[in-house]
DNA sequence: TATAAAATATACCGATCGGTATAAAACACA
DNA sequence: TGTGTTTTATACCGATCGGTATATTTTATA
């Protein structure tokens, strides 16, 4: 059943991010479940795709917000705006399913499953191309100055973000967060601006 | 022997650092050293011992030199100056053992095992300490503005090269982290400098 | 060179791993 | 309600996990 494959998705994803691929032991999967191995293999052809869905899952959950809210606004500089509005929450809500999958998965599958790995940079990937996206269409409707190198700043947008996330994470608090995205408003205020 | 101790650990230090806590086996461990777990074992208590061993050896190898490339320069903005440098080679080093290890013993570990990130935590909160310590003095003795706040800058130098190597490591190339840290080139010499 | 001590190798332990064959249960539909 | 189908549970598989007891080898000392 459709329901039930969504169902142990939905209880595993926030498993699998928090302890990673190898971490992840079948018996967690059906302790969480409440199912047995009979119910997931019957759902799943294995581990891996499981691990693979449930990225895709958490990703979705995390980043589909965003990329609607970047979408909502007209203008370049209203989109990189919503892009730091957005992460300012983001702490808070990727803290309770257990850090941020990108992060979690590109470090935690690096050397251990390619799948998973490629997956996850393909995504971070992405995030990048999409700042840089926004900087580069402000650059051509006039919003952003035309000195502006659109792939050094959306590198180090996304480089700050995630840097401070990974702090964030590791001291449990926001502020870490919060300041780099104060920085990033500046920065788009007085180096991206036309 | 003290002597096949340290062997070990020089052989098992990047496993560990690619590979993870419970991602890394005995028999990898075993692979990698051409000796048997009787061996291993007579010179560790288990697994756990190894790993955090491991983990400082990692550190210390990483950020030692640093840590005197820094107390080599005299002045603050000398100092900054010389962490920038620092990292601009870093990636090529910790590519070749196997990627940051503070980042990756600290998402690794975060929910696997508590001693190891713990461990992992009190580096990133050592560094991030070191270079507010720094601008601190700087303000202190003048070469830094009155204005900056040492705590804030110093969060968000770290979030910089932290989150710049992350993308590093994921695609394998080092414009990444090159670009951050010019960046923060400029925040010392156009926010921090007196 | 004989011998005690230290270090390493071998062989094995119970537990758990991911995965599967099959039995039981739940469901769909007539 | 009977019956065929789908889904879930149970029981089991070989392999490997971390770890240990013991045998063997190496080393140091006399």
């Amino acid at each position: 059943m459709e329901k039930t494959a969504d169902f142990i998705l939905e209880k595993v994803a926030p498993i699998f991010n928090r302890q990673g691929y190898v971490g992840t032991t079948l018996r967690d999967l059906t302790e969480a479940t409440k199912l047995t191995k009979g119910a997931i293999y019957g759902n799943f052809e294995n581990k891996e795709e499981l691990a693979l869905k449930a990225f895709l899952l958490n990703f979705k959950k995390a980043f589909e917000p965003l990329e609607k809210a970047i979408a909502s606004k007209d203008h370049s500089i209203a989109k990189l705006y919503a892009l730091t509005d957005y992460y300012r929450n983001y702490y808070d809500y990727a803290s309770g399913r257990g850090g941020c999958p990108v992060l979690n998965v590109t470090i935690d599958a690096q050397h251990i499953n390619s799948k998973l790995f490629d997956l996850a940079k393909q995504k971070s990937e992405r995030l990048v191309l999409g700042i840089e996206m926004i900087i580069r269409n402000g650059i051509k409707n006039g919003e952003i100055k035309k000195s502006v190198d659109a792939e050094v700043f959306g590198q180090n947008i996304y480089s700050m973000i995630e840097g401070s996330l990974f702090l964030a994470f590791t001291f449990k608090r926001d502020n870490y967060v919060l300041n780099i995205l104060d920085h990033i408003d500046h920065i788009i205020e007085h180096e991206l601006k036309a």
